[in-house]
DNA sequence: GTCTATAGCGAGATAGAC
DNA sequence: GTCTATCTCGCTATAGAC
């Protein structure tokens, strides 16, 4: 298997899996060496050390996933309503394909709060900023209910999110399989904004 | 600091706090030693092992927290609002006071699903079956609206657990501390039942 | 029961042959 | 670049004095 990639390459599908799945703390070297078909020297030969070899899993996971979703809910030309449905939908298709991104994103934050706030945000304001500015201006124009934004953003974050996060405690008491649950996430697609939207519009 | 506890109670509460915070594969026996005030060798006179110290304090958490919620969940006499109202605010005062439990949990249950699964049901059947199946009647006897019962539960339970689980998240965008986050989750006991009520009310 | 000292082992990291 | 062998250190666990 992947016998035509590079050996870094290798290294970074193997440790991706292995972090993703252990965590920091869980996962061993000997794990990700085992994961890639090679030895443990050859990880550090390539990345000094399990420090260095996290911090890049970890930029690599964050940079392919904050920026579609800041992206949606802070652009400038659409309307909260259809950022609502956009996120929605495109956070669970997302999902559904890296299935232990949230929790182990969520972990690392719980991990190293301040760190994490360097690593991600470096010098940048703090995301969704603008958003929570659109909702308060979309009360005052009396285009949806008033309600607190932090309070609606919570809710729809919440309602995508924890799912996964939650996923074998939902297969356990629902009794469902893999794919269940996936189909189950799909139609929240539809269902997710519908329930924020109905609880917002005039 | 807890000078009058017994040694064994000392310990109890030091490795409840290190290992909340710090997860099983996080902690460290030194780090319990030291917040206990006595060192590591008393640790393993108490309890043999690290593995017995954290089945010990996983079990303790699990039977203050579970069991609560479930009685309230199945209970037979009470209405499906009531039981929304309940747990949400059942659910949120109780984590306001022990905020790392359900990360921890939720990560237990990741790091072995089927072994979570043993300990912590034992020969019961799965929780919630009841009230899936309320939820059930409740929709042919017409007093709420259709809707798949296991999404109703999961938008219940994602509205509560899931600020806790991204309160540090939340705390960075929303640039408020802790305080203000718990005063947050206090508003919540009451909307987030409205906000269910209403998506499902007649 | 509580301590100090240390055994034993596992994991990250390195040396050096090829 | 890749491997085997090994070093080193930190952590769990134990021995044994008090």
């Amino acid at each position: 298997m992947k016998k035509d990639l590079s050996t870094e390459e290798k290294i970074l599908g193997a440790a991706k899996k292995v972090f993703l799945t252990k965590g920091m703390d869980g996962a061993r070297m000997q794990d990700i060496a085992d994961e890639a078909g090679i030895n443990k020297a050859l990880l550090h030969y390539y990345f000094r050390s399990k420090d260095k070899l996290f911090e890049q899993i970890f930029m690599e996971v964050v940079a392919a996933f904050l920026p579609r979703i800041i992206t949606i809910l802070d652009a400038a030309d659409t309307t909260l309503f259809q950022k609502i449905e956009l996120f929605c939908s495109e956070y669970i298709s997302q999902v559904i394909k890296t299935p232990y991104v949230p929790i182990f994103i969520l972990n690392e934050i719980n991990r190293q709060p301040k760190a994490f706030l360097k690593k991600v945000l470096g010098n940048n304001k703090p995301p969704m900023h603008k958003l929570l500015i659109q909702i308060e201006n979309e009360i005052k124009d009396d285009v949806i209910k008033p309600i607190q934004p932090l309070q609606l953003l919570i809710n729809t974050l919440s309602l995508c999110i924890f799912p996964f996060l939650a996923c074998p405690m939902i297969q356990l008491i629902a009794g469902i399989d893999n794919k269940q649950f996936n189909d189950m996430m799909e139609k929240r697609k539809k269902e997710v904004p519908q329930l924020i939207i109905n609880s917002i519009r005039k």
